[in-house]
DNA sequence: ATGCCGGGTACGACCCGA
């Protein structure tokens, strides 16, 4: 089973890029951050076409989630436990069936935090102590539980082009790390790392030359139950569709499994 | 380089992202 994460920064300005691409791919699952859609406006039945199931969670302008599935999904839920009143979209879960089992997928766009004086940086660690509650309690089930997505942190030196320039930013800094560390102490593996130790960047900037200067970041992360650990094969990192027509300034990254589809 | 590009809303010019 492939399951996929794309930050593809506007489902309309990306649709072109996304029927091609999963024409060509054919995932199992593909969860998408960055929607900037409403509900309503999300463009349902030329991905069904391709023998998707959709669910989505979004908002107008800004943020919003969404995960296309090939298998039915048995459950959804959309948001966020922990503040009511918050109204950003960044957060969708799916359960599925495979032969042994269920299967988890929860899909966030955590919070970017910059700048780090204004009161977006308080929402981020609010919202990843609101997140670290969460997985603690999906994670007391004991099942395959795959969280992954837009997780705006860069986990060590190796995933940033310039370490120093970044040590600072609500990306890469203590408080970040710390609480990224701590959601990873509770026992989820990330899933790169398990299978390389070599530079990968998910996104460039689309300023500055950025991806002509490869000077990119890995922010774009599969983290897994140990569950989920156990049946990981290969991870992907669809480096190649940064370089099409109108790209994303994110790519897709990919982990391959071995659920069996009942 | 505290926004150079690109997408959103809405139709002029800001907001937002990493």
């Amino acid at each position: 089973m492939r399951i996929v994460t794309w930050n593809i920064n506007g489902i309309k300005a990306r649709l072109p890029v996304i029927l091609t691409w999963l024409e060509q791919q054919k995932p199992d699952i593909l969860v998408l951050q960055e929607i900037k859609s409403v509900d309503e406006n999300f463009p349902r039945e030329a991905i069904e076409a391709l023998g998707y199931n959709i669910e989505t969670h979004g908002q107008k302008g800004f943020n919003g989630v969404a995960i296309l599935s090939r298998l039915p999904f048995d459950e959804v839920t959309c948001g966020l436990p922990g503040d009511d009143d918050d109204p950003q979209a960044r957060l969708i879960e799916g359960v599925f069936s495979h032969s042994q089992g269920s299967l988890r997928v929860c899909n966030i766009y955590l919070p970017n935090g910059n700048p780090v004086e204004s009161e977006k940086f308080p929402y981020k660690l609010n919202w990843m102590d609101r997140l670290h509650a969460f997985v603690e309690e999906r994670l007391q089930l004991e099942e395959p539980f795959i969280l992954l997505g837009d997780f705006n942190l860069i986990p060590e030196e190796i995933d940033c082009h310039a370490p120093k320039d970044w040590w600072g930013d609500a990306l890469y800094r203590p408080e970040s790390l710390a609480k990224f560390r701590a959601l990873c102490n509770l026992g989820l593996v990330d899933a790169l790392r398990a299978t390389t130790h070599e530079q990968a960047y998910t996104f460039w900037d689309f300023q500055a030359g950025a991806w002509r200067r490869n000077n990119g970041i890995r922010i774009d992360h599969l983290m897994l139950s140990s569950q989920a650990a156990d049946r990981l094969e290969e991870v992907k990192v669809h480096k190649d569709v940064r370089a099409w027509e109108k790209p994303s300034d994110h790519v897709a990254v990919e982990g391959r499994f071995d659920f069996q589809t009942p």
